[in-house]
DNA sequence: CCCTAACCGGACCCCAATGGTCCTGTTTGA
DNA sequence: TCAAACAGGACCATTGGGGTCCGGTTAGGG
C-alpha cells in the first residue's frame, strides 16, 4: 500500500502542534506531557518522536527542569522529506538499493538493477516540494481552523 | 522507509520480462514457470504477481494446456502507479485515509485531518508519470544487457 | 475420450519490522 | 537538594507481507 510509519503521521501532528503556540516568545519550549495531552497522542510516543525529530535538527531541545521542544525552522522550511527522512530513514523504495546483497544475487537475470532510483529521485522531489506549513493550509475547510491568528508563527527563532 | 512491497518490484520484472520477447507476434504467451525460471523469481511468486496483474488487466491470462500470460499493453503505457495500485492496492500513505475510525477519533486535537491528502496526490503524480519503458531505459548502460538474445527460454514449444 | 499442462482462487504459515511501552541515566532550574 | 524533563537505550506484541501449497477449472493433444 505504500504505506509510511504512523509515527510519521504523528511527527506532522507534534510539529504543527509546536508550532501552534510557540509564536509569543521562542522561549516558549513545550514538554513532550504537554504536546501528549494536547494532541491525544500516548506520551511515550510523543517522545520517541521528538528524540528523533530532535536527531535530526529539526527541533531544539532543552534539557533539564523547565525543559522542552521548539521549532529549529519555520514550517515553510520544513518539508514532508525531512520529516519522512527524520524518522523513517531516508526514502528508498525498494530492498533492492540498500541490501542489495539479498535475492538479486542473480543480477544477470534480476532486470531492475537500479531502475528504481528514477522513481525513489521523482518522489523524494515531490516530497520535498510540500512544506508542512501547506499540509497545515491543507487541512480541513478552515471552520475546524482554530482561531488564533497564527501569523506569529514566523516570528520564531527571534533570538 | 517508505518502502514498497517486494510484490511489486518482482511484478516490475516480470512484467519487462515478458515485454523482452513478446514483441515478434502477441500470441507468444509465456508462462509462470517459464518466467521463473527465466528471472530467478520463485514460481508461486511469480504465479501470485501475474494473478494480481492480471486482475488488474495488465496482462492477459490464457487458460488451459499451452496457456500463458501477455502483456495487454505496451511498457510505455503502463506507469509504476499502475503497477503498485495492481499489487498493493490504491496508493494512499496513511491509515488515517481509509480506516479513519482508528486513533483519529480526537479529530479536534487530531490535527492532521486529510492533510496527507495533498502528499498523496503528489506522490500518485510522479508515479503515474513513470512507465515502465523509462525505467527499462533506466537500467545499467547495456553493458550488462545480457548478450544472449533471450529467445531460448521462449523455446517452449514455438507451435 | 481421457489426460496433462497451465491458470484461478483461495487458505495457510512464518517471519520481520513497526508501534508502543518502560526503565535507567543525565541535565538543570527552583 | 529535589524534581522535572530530556536521552538513550532495551524490551515485547502485533500486524502485515513474503512465500507456499492445494483443490478446482479450462483447454489443447494424443
Amino acid at each position: 500500500m505504500l504505506r509510511l510509519s504512523k509515527l510519521t503521521d504523528y511527527a506532522v501532528v507534534v510539529l504543527i502542534r509546536l508550532a501552534e503556540l510557540a509564536p509569543s516568545e521562542s522561549c516558549a519550549v513545550q514538554t513532550s506531557p504537554g504536546i501528549a495531552t494536547a494532541t491525544g497522542v500516548p506520551e511515550p510516543t510523543v517522545a520517541k518522536v521528538l528524540k528523533a525529530l530532535s536527531a535530526a535538527d529539526l527541533v531544539l531541545s532543552q534539557r533539564g527542569a523547565r525543559g522542552g521542544y521548539r521549532l529549529n525552522r519555520t514550517l515553510n522550511d520544513i518539508s514532508v522529506a525531512d520529516v519522512i527522512t527524520a524518522i523513517d530513514g531516508p526514502i528508498a523504495l525498494t530492498a533492492c538499493v540498500d541490501g542489495a546483497t539479498g535475492s538479486c544475487e542473480v543480477q544477470g537475470l534480476c532486470a531492475v538493477k537500479g531502475r528504481w532510483d528514477l522513481v525513489n529521485e521523482a518522489i523524494q522531489g515531490a516530497l520535498s516540494g510540500i512544506s508542512l506549513a501547506q499540509m497545515r493550509a491543507a487541512s480541513v475547510p478552515f471552520a475546524f481552523r482554530v482561531p488564533d491568528p497564527l501569523p506569529a508563527l514566523s516570528t520564531f527563532p527571534a533570538e
